[in-house]
DNA sequence: CCATTTTGTCAACATGTGTTGACTTTATGA
DNA sequence: TCATAAAGTCAACACATGTTGACAAAATGG
């Protein structure tokens, strides 16, 4: 009963690789049972499916910084550094490039985005933005950090792959920071 | 020779509709034969294939404002506005959520919106960036007009849906404009 | 009106894909 | 040790998809 959750554990690495890389209908199960050096069938066995090895390696947790215990000036600016180390270093197993690379393509990954923003994004955003306008604040910086990784690291936009991660994170920081405090009338 | 530009332009119609919706992948020839109401043999006569067919649906101009003849200070909010029109009422025949449906997932689309972005955004803002980092911040700019899109119209972010468009070129246009007037130094 | 080109249809092929079930090998535990 | 279950392999199926080529229908123009 436990060389089973080895090889498990090399399907679903190898599944998070090739997802993130060529995204869930450009990634077959055979690719990933090459990948994992097992055969085809036993990804049937042990998840049921592709659909639900993609459910499994989409699985992901932000893992946000507590940030009503930071100077309000710095929250910008820790959101935008946790969030692009993310994506540097694979946090969270590489689940985001796997959902976001899929996302725009795939109902499903489409709604477990949308899962994640609502159960850990705004849980953490609401308690430091204006009650009138948390969702809409919280929506807006969402876009930022998607629009930042969706052009950096799936659309690999050369300006934006230049830019280093230091930089970066003040000018995204400084955008977000500016969702946070201020508010522009129309 | 008249006969088969009707059923050329019907074809792409259908494509881009089809493409727009349910991307590349996940798009099939007969799909589009079917919409289009002609059959699929014809496609790869007049386009020479599925791929051929997208590039040709994806063929889009931004037909970006002219920036340097606006106020400097709503340089922002215009380009937002004229953005956010563009997917509202499916602007340049609506090729440009054929693009970004299929970006994600999909190099050769990758590729092209890297190409629009280096032929049709950079020209038009560098001129009123400024001159030593002018590629960061139009790269930029785009980071926040494919994230709004990308929540907004792939991922129907539920908040985001919610912002009527006014709002949101106003919140999108204070945020470019940042981008454009200030200078956060690290 | 008829020969020729254009336009469209049909069936089929080749291939890749997710999935299945029968089988073999390996580990387990009494 | 040996019966039993777990883990892994293999070939094949069923199906969808892009593409092809032979053929039919319709327009064209002399």
């Amino acid at each position: 009963m436990k060389k089973s959750d080895k090889t498990r554990a090399t399907i679903v690495t190898a599944a998070r690789l090739l997802f993130s890389r060529n995204g869930f209908d450009q990634t077959t199960v055979r690719d990933i049972a090459a990948e994992a050096g097992i055969d085809p069938a036993l990804i049937v066995r042990y998840f049921g499916g592709k659909e639900a090895l993609f459910i499994q390696a989409a699985d992901i947790a932000l893992e946000l910084p507590d940030v009503s215990s930071i100077d309000r000036l710095d929250i910008g600016l820790s959101l935008a550094k946790h969030f692009l180390k993310m994506w540097e270093d694979g946090g969270s197993h590489g689940g985001l490039p796997v959902l976001l690379r899929s996302a725009a393509s795939n109902e499903g990954a489409a709604e477990r985005l949308r899962e994640i923003f609502a159960r850990q994004v705004v849980p953490v955003l609401r308690p430091i933005l204006p009650e009138d306008c948390a969702l809409e604040r919280a929506a807006m910086i969402s876009t930022q950090l998607l629009g930042v990784a969706l052009c950096r690291h799936i659309l690999k936009l050369p300006p934006l792959v230049a830019i280093p991660a230091d930089r970066l994170a003040v000018l995204v920081g400084a955008a977000i920071q500016n969702l946070i405090i201020d508010t522009p009338r129309d």
